[in-house]
DNA sequence: ATCACCATGTAACTCGTTACATGATTCC
DNA sequence: GGAATCATGTAACGAGTTACATGGTGAT
């Protein structure tokens, strides 16, 4: 089994929409996979580089000077699905709001209220942003053959953070009345 | 602002519990806080050996020769206290099925039936472990201070992987129709 | 004795971020 | 001409995993 980089299927992927410069292609990652993919320059430039000199993608000069605009080749496209076919790699959790609450006693009920509220807020924020990323495609008339499987991305974002929502509210309930008895 | 390892703070806040070996140290992470947070043993026993030089853990002989028993000091406490304090790091998301998913007309309706089937099996799973380790956190009479906020946490799990199901179901069957409509 | 488990530790490797350096273009 | 934005790239750093090496203990 050869070397995978997630983020060699991130790119290629990206670029199966369409061409972009490096520049463009970590914009449109934080636009259309914001809510559950990232990726940063350090690791997109080396990332184009390596997937040039492997014959997956090909640069041509862009507008601007300085500048080149990246295609995938077809022995890309192949890469890509076999990329795809492979099981998704899973990240170790580390969700550091939930180990300090699991031990809130050492910090306190009120310091854990403050916690989940930020964490409340962060839903909230995320729900408003994936309102709009439906609406956005939804309206979106080209490329229909991947409307159906973004709403269903979009549509987990909305599970993931009603459930959040619906938790914190819960949670700060209970430090309520945690602090209301004495702490 | 100093370096702060999230790996120190995990540590020292199950030492602050009870005291224990590197051994017990990454079971007991992995049993307790198994559903959000990971430490493995390349971690641990580096990070015990730089908290014992900071002063904030102390070793004692274990049972066994060759084996050392950690336990928590007082400036290890406040030093926990503090890292308790600091803002949870948020990890970038990345999530490898919702890429592929996000993509999905690449991989075709049926490869992406599969990955969510298999996602809909994990938060069963979890569902599980979670209800088990409900009835064992309600059950144990020690610690009842802890109790409420490992209650909290369960609870976390619960309503995430709850929403996992309900989102894999309502997916599975706009899936289902993809296919039916000749893919 | 041998197997399973308890226990410790390190080295190699991958991944990923942040900060920095550099420069072009566009808009005002 | 100055600011904002587009664009590329690298170096330093931190975090984390896996694999390996090593040995003690307890039960059968």
């Amino acid at each position: 089994m050869p070397r995978t980089t997630q983020t060699d299927l991130a790119v290629l992927a990206a670029l199966s929409v369409t061409p972009m410069t490096g520049y463009a292609l970590r914009e449109a990652i934080l636009d259309h996979l914001g809510a559950f993919w990232s990726e940063s320059f350090g690791q997109i430039y080396p990332a184009l580089s390596r997937l040039r000199e492997a014959g997956y993608v090909e640069a041509f000069d862009g507008e601007r000077t300085g500048s080149s605009t990246y295609r995938l080749t077809a022995s890309g496209r192949t890469q890509l699905v076999d990329l795809m076919r492979e099981a998704p790699v899973r990240t170790p959790p580390r969700n550091g709001m939930l180990l300090r609450l699991f031990f809130g006693d050492v910090l306190g009920a009120r310091a854990c209220r403050e916690l989940v509220a930020e964490y409340r807020d962060l839903a909230t924020r995320q729900l408003a942003e994936l309102a709009e990323a439906r609406r956005a495609t939804e309206a979106d008339d080209a490329g229909t053959s991947q409307r159906p499987y973004q709403l269903m991305t979009i549509s987990a974002g909305e599970h993931s953070a009603r459930a959040a929502l619906a938790w914190a509210d819960e949670t700060l309930a209970s430090l309520d009345a945690l602090v209301a008895a004495g702490r």
